[in-house]
DNA sequence: GTCTATAAAGTGATAGAC
DNA sequence: GTCTATCACTTTATAGAC
C-alpha cells in the first residue's frame, strides 16, 4: 500500500466505496472480496478504487478505521448512574447490549474477518489490536463506574476482559446460530455480580 | 461436488491432502486457501486432490468432518465423579481447559473458519451445526452430571449455552491477543456456579 | 477523479498418459 | 492413484486518455 491512501479525506465516492467494502467484508471476509466485487457493488471502475486506497490491503485498512470510529464514537459515556450496584450494572448491561445489538456489522469485522496471519498487514494487525483494546478501556471504565471502583484497578480490568470474551463469543453464536441473538443480559448481570463479590472478598 | 468423496476412505494420500488442507485452513481460511498452495503443500498434485475429493468444496467439507470426530471423539465422558458440586465443578471445567488447549486448530475450524454465508455449501453449514451442537449436548449432559439433575433440563442446557459462548469468546482471544491465552477457570466456577444456585432458586 | 483497456499472475477444474 | 499439461476464468494492479 502506498500513500495515496492519504488523498482525499471524506469524499463521497470514497466513502461509497468504503461502504460496499465493509459490507462485503463483514459478510464474506477480506480474501473473498475482491476488488471488482467491491466494483460492481459501489458502481466505480477498479482504478478508482487504486486510486482512493492503493491497494486491496489499503481497502481493508481504511474499512477497519471506519468501522473503529464508528463503534467508538457510538459509545456511551463511561459515568453510569443509579441508586445502587445491581441498578447500574443492569443500566450499564442495556447499554452494551444496545451497542452489541446496533453494530452487528462492525463487531463482525473485528471479530470474524478472516483469518490475519499472513493476509493482513502488520498495520491492520494493529488497528484491530487497537480496537480491540479500546472496546476493553470502555467496558473497565464503565465497570469502575457501576462498582464505584477505579476503571484501572485489577478487578475492572478483569470483570472487562471477562466481558469482552462473553461478547465476542456472542458475536459468534449470532452469526452461526441465530442472527437476532442478543447477549444474555440475566446471566451476564448474575455472574458479573458473584464475580464482584469474590474479588471484593480478596479471593484472587 | 461430486460423489467422488466416497472413495477410498482413509488412504495415506487422503489423509495427507487433509493435513495440509486443515492447517491452511485454520490458519488463512477457506477463502484464501488455494488447492495449489495445498498441493504443494503435501507434495501432492492438484489432479490428486480432485481425484479424492472433487471439488475444493469437497476438500472444506471432508476437513471439517474430520475435525469434528478428531475432537468428539477426544472428549471425556459425561460423567463427573467429585465429591461436592464444587470439586465436581472444577474436575469438569479441568476437562473443557485441556480440550480447549489440546485443540486449538479445531476448534478455530470451528470457530473461526472465514465467513460462511456464502462461500460455504450447505453440507458444509449442516456440518459446523451439527459440529456445534454436539459440544453443546456434551457441555449439557457434563453439566447435568456436575449439578446431579438431567442433562436435558432448562439449567443444564443454559448453562451449557452460555459456557460454550465463553470458549468461543475465549478461541477468540487466544486468536487475537496470546495465543497460548486459557480458559478463565476460576471465573467460571464462580459464574457458573452463582447461574446454578439462580436457576435453583427458580429465578429464571 | 473517473474512465477504458490490459498486463501478469493465480484460480478452480479437467484431460489423458501411465 | 498419480503424473504433466492445459483450459477458461478471475485476480491484483497499472497505463494513459479525458
Amino acid at each position: 500500500m502506498n500513500d495515496t491512501a492519504t488523498r482525499g479525506r471524506t469524499t463521497p465516492s470514497r466513502e461509497a466505496i468504503l461502504d460496499a467494502a465493509s459490507t462485503l467484508m463483514s459478510r464474506y471476509g477480506y480474501a473473498a472480496t475482491s476488488i471488482s466485487r467491491i466494483s460492481t457493488a459501489c458502481g466505480l471502475p477498479a482504478s478508482s478504487i487504486y486510486w482512493h486506497f492503493g491497494s486491496k490491503e489499503g481497502v481493508y485498512l481504511a474499512v477497519l478505521q471506519r468501522a473503529r470510529q464508528t463503534l467508538l464514537a457510538g459509545l456511551p459515556a463511561t459515568t453510569v448512574a443509579g441508586a445502587g450496584v445491581p441498578q447500574r450494572l443492569t443500566a450499564f448491561l442495556a447499554a452494551v447490549a444496545e451497542v452489541f445489538d446496533r453494530h452487528p456489522h462492525d463487531l463482525r469485522l473485528l471479530v470474524g474477518i478472516s483469518m490475519l496471519e499472513e493476509t493482513a498487514c502488520s498495520a491492520a494487525r494493529a488497528e484491530l489490536a487497537d480496537y480491540r483494546l479500546a472496546l476493553r478501556r470502555w467496558l473497565a471504565d464503565s465497570l469502575g463506574s457501576v462498582f464505584r471502583i477505579p476503571g484501572t484497578s485489577e478487578m475492572a480490568e478483569s470483570l472487562a476482559g471477562f466481558l469482552l470474551t462473553i461478547a465476542g463469543g456472542a458475536s459468534i453464536a449470532r452469526w452461526f446460530e441465530d442472527p437476532d441473538a442478543a447477549l444474555p443480559l440475566d446471566d451476564l448481570h448474575v455472574a458479573l455480580s458473584a464475580l464482584a463479590r469474590t474479588h471484593e472478598r480478596g479471593q484472587r
